[in-house]
Formats: C-alpha cells, structure tokens, sequence
DNA sequence: TTGAAAGCGCTAACAG
DNA sequence: CTGTTAGCGCTTTCAA
C-alpha cells in the first residue's frame, strides 16, 4: 500500500507538501500540486484514514447508535440507517454502527472513549434518557433522533407527533367519524418514557379531547386484535381509529373482518408512523402517515457532521411530520346513498 | 482522555510493559499487572483505536458492504445488519457500514485502501460479481454473504434455496397440489445474475417439473396481482403457489380475493424467504419459510473475524435452509368432507 | 520479568 | 511557495 513518503518520493517534495496538496489546508504552485496528483493516481494512493485521524484528532468517523430492542427493528429504521451511511459517505465519512441495549451507558461510554468516532449520533432517545446524559457530561458530540423531554440546546431530529396525530384526527374528523379511537404503543414503553408513545398520547388527548378513546397496545397483531375488541365494547361508537403501532394494525384489521364489519364502510383505520412497505401489505392497504426516516437519517448525520467541522450554524431542532398517504382503510363514516362508497 | 503514557507513570512501568499488560501479548507478573490495571481503572482509561491499529496494523474494524437497491432494503436485511453489528461487537470489533452502489467496485477499492477496516462482509453477492473479482485480486480478506457462480474456495453464508424450494413444493404436493405455480423476484434480477433469483428458479424446475409453472414479477403487489392473473388464466389448474417476493404476496392474495376465491380453500399461498413481520401482516397471515437472517449476519462476520485473527478454520461455505412457520395461507387442496377445513 | 526506542502514516507547527 | 521536524498513542523488536 503507497503511503504519502512513497507519493512525495515520486513526487520530488516533502511529505508536508502532499499533506498540504491533498487537504487544501495551505496554498500549492499548480505545477507542484499537478506533480503529486499525478504521483498519487500512479500509485492509486489512497490516504491512510487511522494515521490521519491520529495525527489530526479527527477520524471523521461518526457512531450510530442503534438500540438492540426485544421489539426488534422495523422497515422505518432500516431506511432511516440506509440514509444515514449514504449521508456519512457523501460526506466523507464513515458510519460505524453501535447496536447498545438501551439502559447500557457504561457500554456507551466504553465504546466512546477509544477515540475512534468523532461524534454519535443516537438514536430511540427517551424522555430522561440516562445516554444523552452521558454524552452532555463527557462533551461528546451528538445528535439526536428524538429527543428528551427537558429540551436543552441540544441538535435534534425528530417526527412531529403533536402535527402528525392532529392531521390524524382532522383526516378522520372530515370523514365524519365522531368518535375517534386512539392505539397506541404498549404501556410498557409509555411508561419507559419513550418518546413518541408519550408525545402521541398527549396530542390524540388534545385534538380529540372528549371524542377520543385512548388504549395502550403491545407490539404484535394478537394484541391489536384484542384491544380493538375490548375498545369497540367499551365505545361502540367508534368509527375512526387512529393505529400508531404498525404490527398491531394487522391484528385491528382482523378482529374488524372477524367482527362481520368492513374497512372503510364500517370503520375507518388510519395508521401512523408506519413504514410504506407494511403498509401496503395488509387488505386493505392502509391509509397511513407515514414516517420521514430517509429525512431523519440524513439530517441526523448531516447536523451532527455540521458540528463537527465547526460550521457556524444555527442550532437544529427539527420536527418533521409524517405525510399522509391515501389507500383504501379510511373512507367517510357512514355510507353516503349513491356515492357508492 | 488518559493515554497509555499517563497509566504507565501512575504504575510506575513503562509504556511497553502496559501495552503487554493489556494485551497479554508477554507475560507480566502478576503484582504488576495488578498495578497497572488499577492505574487504568482510575484513570477510566481506554485504548485509542486509531493508535492501535495504526500501529499493530490492525484496526479491529470489519465493513459490511450494503448495497443501495432501488428496491430498497427489507427487514430481512435490517435483522441481518442488526446481527452482524451485535457479533461484531461481542467480538471486540467495530462494524463499519458502507452504502455502495451494486456496480460500484471503484468506490469500493478506494473505501478499502484507507486501511480503516480489516475485512469485509458483502451482501447481496451475485453469480458474477465484479466486487467479489475486486476483492480478490487485491487481497482483501472477505466473506460473503450469498456467492459467486464460480464457487472458489471463499468463505461464504448464504440460504439455502435448494433444499428451500424443494422443501416448499413438498409441503404444497403432500397437501395434495399437484400443479404449482411459483412467483420469483423480476427478470432484471434473474439476468443481472442475482443469486437467490437465479438458484430458486432452478431449484424449482428441478423440484416440479412439469407439475410446475414459473413466472417472474417485479417487487410490488400491483406486480403480483397481474402475475396471478396472467398465471391463472395461462394454468387455471395451479392451486398451490409459491411466492419468493414479499411485496408481491401481498398483491397475490389481493388478486385471489377479487377473484372471488378464498385462501386457503381454493389456493394455498406459500411465501419464500419473506420476514416473520411481513407476513402476519396480510390477510392471511402468510405461511412462510422464514430467511435465517440473524444467523447469516453473525455468521458471516464471524467467519470473517475468524480468518483476521488467523485461526486455523476450515474453510466455512455454509448453506442454511429457511425455516417453515405455519399460518394460515396454505391449506389441502380440495376439501375434505368432514375434516372441517 | 521488564525497559528503551524505533516506528506505524499522517498533520501541523515552525522555519525559511 | 516549500521543507524539516516533532509528535498523535500505540505495538513490537531488541536488549537487559
């Protein structure tokens, strides 16, 4: 492998030179910088990226943490890391790949103290997350995907919960559902402050307020099955239902179609945050707000790089809402004579 | 952030006898040993990656290749990175990943001269595959995931699509199908020599027979749903399917439904290699034989750790099966009289 | 059982 | 505009 003394060699300047030639950091004649291009190309140079973090204190590497979850990852993270490497790489940076569990913040100040990542950026942040601590205390740099619930000057990226679940319920509101329902993720996570559980809670109760029925759900279609039954019992007048779990979702829709009812005729099912690829799948295909993971995840890298190269920006603390895309599970509420529908 | 000159005063050593210490690279006593890892513990000192590898000439990273796809990564893939990043973790290593176009191989002998990673994990290998030429030619160690047609003597982990296949038409034959037809990925994948497209086309065709049918589809449910179509027009007598192409199952049970037919009692819908949360989201839920994703993540990068740590290992080209999970999308082929089903 | 010292390949003063 | 040189924090001979 050519290193910089082989390039300078060929070259006939000092190593320093090439140093200079290949960062831009001081000015080069065009005839010497052409002599080392040259040299470089011959030898398919390729600059050293350990050496050059060492000597610079700059690996322009960047972590992302990516919580090991018993709920397991979905489609939207998947491309919210796809983003997230494509960004890094644009950049000029690689993107390592921290799977922590998530109370873990001996691992993580581990993991931070090698010195080889210039910066974190993190993701499943919740409301008091011990992590983000961590990170603040030792002068780490970092962005969030999420964020906590003291909201500090801290870089972010983050869904817009409060937008979405309002669009959420004016969707079905103009449908002409009275009653809306709300499912939301398990208590469990509500409870471990997980962000989005908590912050759609809080906003179904303020756009729906007396017309809204709120449960908590596990992760998995049994579950949806199940509370939907329990929910339409306890609020037979419920037309719209509003499914921010995405494996639940499948269960609402069977315990309907078991229920001798259809989706939209009879109730009407509006799935959030969940990924298109899912939501597509199901029969019938769901009418969904859906995530901007791709956003997410190039922002996230992108802020946190921004950062690091010491840029002059303004602090980012960004809500993106999900967008709404029609399929066939919300329709109005009750069935207009001759619409057909 | 303690260096390894700061642990080696405060236990009155030099450097080297900390570095052997810490790598039990040489014998050191043990009263001194004791000392120099208290020195460490006070200091909450940790090994920087950067010097270490620059100077052992080892970084102790490994890159997963992921390719970008306009069809885009599934949970399959998410389950799979997830696994790799955790072993790779356990194992003491960093896992880098980096996003490539397929055809890329420019970008991918740049990424590796830097010398940042050890070796590589590659996905989405296929039959012919100038990556895989690349990595040869220049001596980077490697592990695939999937394989080449020229099946040389590297490393591999990849699914065993023909006794899957095989397993596949079984199951549907002793439920008494006897005409099958089988959905594959698209025929731009099968040309470009995609693997999995290429080896279950094949293993079908050995498999059925004449008894078979095979179509191609592109990876969408609108994609699917015309297939079925074509197909059950082109073979009304096809009551067993079997689809390698998640996003189109979806629109294959939709197309069966408009058809006015049910699943299972008119046609059993076999899914191939789709992920657990995929197919319970259809209605149906899908039977399914399941990718060993986690397996072949852990597999791939440990086989690759093993080779870097230059253990005497036997050559790994390991094959695995996906596993069969029973839904409810597949069922006898006729009625039974009495059986209830 | 331990130490001293020469690098690993690069960056960034400092000097001209 | 360019060169010399002292590190970056570690590993690994070589020597004791």
């Amino acid at each position: 492998m050519a290193s910089m003394a082989d390039v300078a060699r060929r070259a006939n300047v000092a190593v320093s030179t090439v140093s200079y030639a290949l960062n831009g950091t001081r000015p080069v004649a065009k005839a010497t910088a052409d002599r080392i291009h040259q040299a470089m190309e011959e030898l398919g140079y390729r600059p050293n990226a350990l050496a050059r973090g060492l000597a610079s204190r700059r690996s322009r590497n960047v972590a992302l943490i990516f919580p090991m979850l018993e709920r397991g990852l979905g489609l939207t993270e998947m491309e919210f890391v796809s983003a997230a490497a494509e960004t890094a790489g644009d950049l000029g940076y690689h993107l390592v790949l921290w799977s922590t569990p998530l109370g873990d913040t001996d691992l993580l100040t581990k993991l931070t103290r090698q010195g080889l990542v210039d910066g974190v950026v993190i993701m499943e942040v919740h409301l008091a997350d011990a992590r983000i601590e961590m990170l603040r205390r030792t002068g780490v740099p970092f962005c969030m995907i999420g964020r906590t619930g003291d909201n500090r000057d801290d870089p972010f990226a983050d869904i817009d919960f409060e937008s979405t679940i309002r669009d959420a319920v004016a969707h079905l509101t103009a449908l002409g559902h009275e009653r809306i329902g709300f499912i939301n993720h398990s208590r469990a996570s509500f409870d471990a402050g997980y962000g989005p559980s908590v912050r759609a809670a809080r906003a179904f109760e303020d756009a729906a307020g007396a017309h809204g029925i709120s449960r908590f759900c596990d992760d998995s279609p049994t579950a949806g099955r199940q509370i939907w039954r329990e929910m339409n019992a306890a609020a037979p007048g419920v037309t719209g239902l509003i499914v921010m779990n995405e494996r639940a979702s499948a269960g609402v829709l069977a315990a309907i179609a078991q229920h001798g009812a259809r989706v939209p005729e009879d109730f009407s099912v509006l799935s959030v945050a969940s990924s298109e690829r899912v939501a597509e799948m199901t029969y019938p295909p769901l009418t969904t707000f859906h995530p901007p993971a791709a956003e997410l995840g190039r922002l996230g890298v992108q802020v946190l790089i921004d950062r690091l190269e010491g840029r002059e920006v303004p602090l980012v603390q960004q809500l993106i809402p999900c967008r709404l895309v029609l399929r066939d599970s919300t329709g109005p509420a009750t069935r207009q004579p001759g619409t057909g529908n």
